[in-house]
DNA sequence: ATGTCC
């Protein structure tokens, strides 16, 4: 323990109060600049009490000048609204202060017109995970989150519930050959995958996304790490639906979870700092600076977000195409939802821009998917149309715990008990990822009866994911 | 989320 990482209640016990200067105390402190931790303390302590005499020093300057207020004058802010437009927060017991405080920061933001908290909510960067936020003409790229377009697929076979017990094997087999995962993974050369959204004209016309073209067609049809699966699994429906034509019963469905990998990346990237540098905005609001719709770069943000979310979209298509065909099946149904992007939607009236951060989209009628983890249940929905909260529902049960704090705390022997208990096999994942780390999703569905109908429901069996964090290769 | 550095 005595070497972890400076943090900002490190900072604060030297005297830092959380503001502009703790933040640029923290920039510095990411570099690696050869000092111990106590070393590294005592600098901070020092040019907290004399910052005058750092005014010269290559690694301080950028902190003595803050404390200094030298560059008070080139940084005049935006000002925000003196308080949060209110906002509906659904299964409030379960969310934790910290998504609650983010959620009220955003309120204050000049463009906001309305917001609606989700009940799987937890603290992201900028907005929280299950953040809904209605904005006027302008986007905030932390609001749309860093995995633009990340999505949920679905794909419902004519083949029965029994086919899977039957040929398991089988199936195993057919997702590791077709799948793969991890960070920064992808397909050889010889193994990728054409698909059209690889002409997009902006692959030709935008330096940075021409710069992206072989890694985005590399990792096509990948799904990267983190919370991200392709599993096997029942699906039932206790009733015919009428709308998409599917008879009561039970049938073998694949469900995909993934994002637009390295390519949505390195967009959210760009486009965070590029706001952050147009839009100054104070301390505690930084992360959610946005670009206005009417200014060159917030157009090409808008382009590059509908880009990177087709990228996402062509992902699991390649996926569920690869595994339909391996199986030999048909189709009874497929449905997909993306869970981080923004919208132009109408809001009262009025056009808005509704950015959904690890939010379902529940508009009348509108069909999602809501996940719940591994050995839990996930729900096809139809959307109620609520504009308390913004047509909007759960993109899953939420995290209970943080990655940390679960790889920590929970036994794996615990895990391996309840896989068996559900008939689950697992290939690949950590336990940061295991079912204990999320919030119980039957509590976050009753939190949201107002906003969904359960159509039907998804029980995993063969859940394939990313090993764990450690990374064996 | 991402090959976890600007």
């Amino acid at each position: 323990m005595e070497n972890k990482r400076i943090n900002g209640n490190d900072l604060m016990a030297l005297g830092y109060k959380e503001n502009h200067a703790m933040g640029v105390a923290l920039k510095i402190n990411k570099k690696r600049l050869g000092f111990s931790r106590d070393e590294m303390l005592a600098n901070f302590k020092n040019v907290l009490e004399n910052p005058e005499s750092y005014v010269a020093d290559k690694i301080f300057r950028p902190l003595a000048e803050v404390l200094l207020n030298i560059d008070s004058m080139a940084r005049e802010t935006i000002a925000l609204k003196e308080s949060p437009v209110s906002y509906t927060v659904y299964g409030e017991a379960q969310i934790e202060e910290g998504a609650k405080k983010q959620m009220d920061i955003a309120m204050t933001l000049p463009i906001t017109v309305a917001g609606a908290l989700m009940p799987d909510a937890h603290q992201g960067y900028g907005l929280p995970i299950g953040g809904v936020l209605a904005t006027q003409n302008a986007i905030i790229p932390y609001g749309v989150g860093v995995d633009i377009g990340c999505r949920m697929a679905l794909s419902v076979f004519d083949l029965p519930a029994s086919y899977l017990e039957a040929n398991h094997d089988k199936l195993k087999e057919i997702l590791m050959s077709n799948t793969r995962f991890g960070a920064g993974k992808g397909y050889l050369k010889q193994e990728r995958m054409d698909h059209a959204v690889l002409d997009n004209p902006l692959f030709k016309t935008h330096a940075l996304i021409r710069s992206l073209k072989d890694k985005a067609w590399t990792q096509l049809g990948s799904s990267g790490g983190g919370n991200h699966f392709v599993e096997f699994g029942i699906m039932e429906f206790t009733e015919k639906d009428e709308s998409l034509g599917v008879e009561r019963g039970r049938y073998l469905a694949l469900l995909s979870h993934s994002g637009s990998r390295g390519l949505g990346a390195t967009i959210a990237d760009h486009y965070t700092k590029l706001a952050k540098a147009i839009c100054r905005l104070p301390y505690q609001a930084q992360n959610l600076a946005y670009l206005d719709l009417h200014t060159e770069e917030g157009q090409e943000y808008w382009l590059a977000m509908n880009l990177a979310g087709d990228y996402a979209s062509a992902c699991h298509e390649v996926i569920h195409e690869k595994i339909k065909r391996g199986l030999g099946a048909g189709l009874l149904a497929k449905i997909e939802n993306h869970h981080n992007f923004a919208w132009k939607e109408q809001f009262e009236g009025e056009e808005v821009i509704v950015h959904r951060k690890g939010a379902t989209p529940a508009g009348k009628d509108t069909m999602g998917i809501i996940p719940g983890s591994m050995a839990t249940p996930g729900f096809l929905v139809r959307g109620k149309g609520e504009e308390l909260a913004i047509n909007s529902a759960s993109h899953g049960a939420g995290r209970l715990m943080s990655r940390t704090q679960a790889i920590k705390t929970l036994a794996d022997s615990d895990l391996k008990q309840m896989l068996r208990d559900h008939g689950i096999t697992l290939l690949g994942a950590g336990m940061d990822e295991a079912p204990m780390a999320y919030k119980d999703i039957h509590t976050v569905m009753a939190a949201q009866v107002d906003l969904v109908d359960v159509v039907a429901t998804f029980s995993p069996k063969i859940v394939r994911m990313a090993d764990d964090g450690s990374r064996e290769d």
